[in-house]
DNA sequence: CATAACACTATTGTATACATTTTTGTCGAA
DNA sequence: TTCGACAAAAATGTATACAATAGTGTTATG
């Protein structure tokens, strides 16, 4: 896990990385990111791993435990609803403005952001590409030209990623790429109402192919300990 | 500035002891927080109050720059946009939800809420009632039982008070309580969607009685330096 | 053999020392 | 006098030493 650099990691740069490692699946909910290990890992001391400990911990996507240490965050069924609660607020109506807003620039980007995605996909790194599915979210955001939103829709989708990591239903990859090309259409057309509609339905199309049964809960400290 | 107290000040407490000063005014938009000034005050090292800031700074309360230290943030007209936008969002949906889950123990919280913001305007705390009234919007919030939009929404309200700090009209103080009346009977009579309806106008006041225009805009530097 | 008390180890919590950077103040030259 | 360079001071950035705590293993005792 050494990283071989000459940048000097800032706690923002350290705290990007871990949570794209987490967002793509390569940290596991509910493992230990013990400070020493970091530390060593990133060859920087432990005031700069603690501070970057802390702003995950802020997004919600380590918790930390006083005196035990961070714990990749296992969210909760609760949890997991009211994420997509949240995001069922916010991202429908912020891509009805993107829409309105939309250029021939940030439509490429998006195109470019699907090719990724469907490269990454024929190569077999499911995890970069549920991490570009993600990112096409925030990048609508971006698109819809609001920062607060975009701050809040990111770290949802952050944790959207550790929810499907914990109830996704199938092992099968994530075919996330019809629906973004669905938005696209409608974005291309300038489409406000359809790209509002079609964002709606894809976010209760994800919520759908999760396993949300209170079942299996609670994965707290008993799944922790397998898991490490 | 001196606390006097005999409680272990954690990182969290300092932090929302910071929050709510800020909240309330007592600390205006600029104002330089610096490290050693703080550890004096709350009898801590700068450790714990580097911890502090660092949680103010994701929250969008305090702004660190690099190797010039944290200051309270002073939101752009833009950023004030934007706060309230994304209340809108939020808001009125988390009102309507409220409605449907409200209880008479809950009614009663509100209630109180209100009480002691007329008892905190009639004796003169302005910046307590202020406080109060966006406390008032939170619990609206912990009633819909929304825990994750609930930390967005006490995100956003703390950042409007820096908004209003800023752009606030006049000099008059707030008169929320009317709004809050009027909310209040929809949730004593569990009319969601007047109380969704009432929560939108409320909002569009609010912005409303702001000055937004970007004529004293940009307030970065030449301002700070005379604010402290 | 089971259990409880104890000591040990590993890890986190906090304070502080040192390095670096910015800011400020002073001196000198144009 | 004004401007610039340099030096001193003050603040933040980082690393590390030490304290405190939880977890683990051992041992003694019933």
């Amino acid at each position: 896990m050494n990283k071989i650099d000459q940048t000097p990691w800032t706690a923002d740069l350290v705290a990007a990385d871990l949570e794209r490692a987490i967002h793509e699946h390569r940290i596991p909910p509910g493992t230990k990111l013990g400070e020493d290990d970091l530390a060593e890992a990133y060859a920087i001391s432990r005031t700069i791993v603690r501070a970057a400990l802390l702003a995950l911990s802020h997004r919600h996507l380590v918790e930390l435990r006083r005196n035990r240490g961070a714990f990749v965050a296992q969210p909760s069924v609760r949890e997991a609803r009211e994420v997509f609660e949240a995001r069922a607020l916010l991202e429908p109506r912020t891509a009805h403005s993107a829409a309105l807003r939309m250029t021939p620039q940030a439509l490429a980007v998006l195109e470019e952001n699907i090719a990724q995605e469907h490269a990454a996909l024929d190569a077999g790194e499911t995890g970069k590409a549920l991490f570009l599915s993600g990112q096409f979210h925030v990048e609508i955001a971006r698109i819809a030209d609001q920062t607060t939103i975009e701050t809040f829709i990111s770290e949802l989708i952050s944790r959207s990623s550790l929810i499907i990591a914990l109830y996704w239903r199938r092992r099968a990859a994530l075919c996330e790429t019809q629906a973004h090309h669905a938005l696209l259409e409608a974005f291309a057309t300038a489409d406000a109402s359809l790209a509002e509609q079609l964002m709606k339905s894809h976010l209760l199309d994800l919520v759908a192919s999760l396993d949300l049964r209170n079942l299996t809960q609670p994965p707290t400290s008993l799944r922790e300990a397998l898991q490490r």
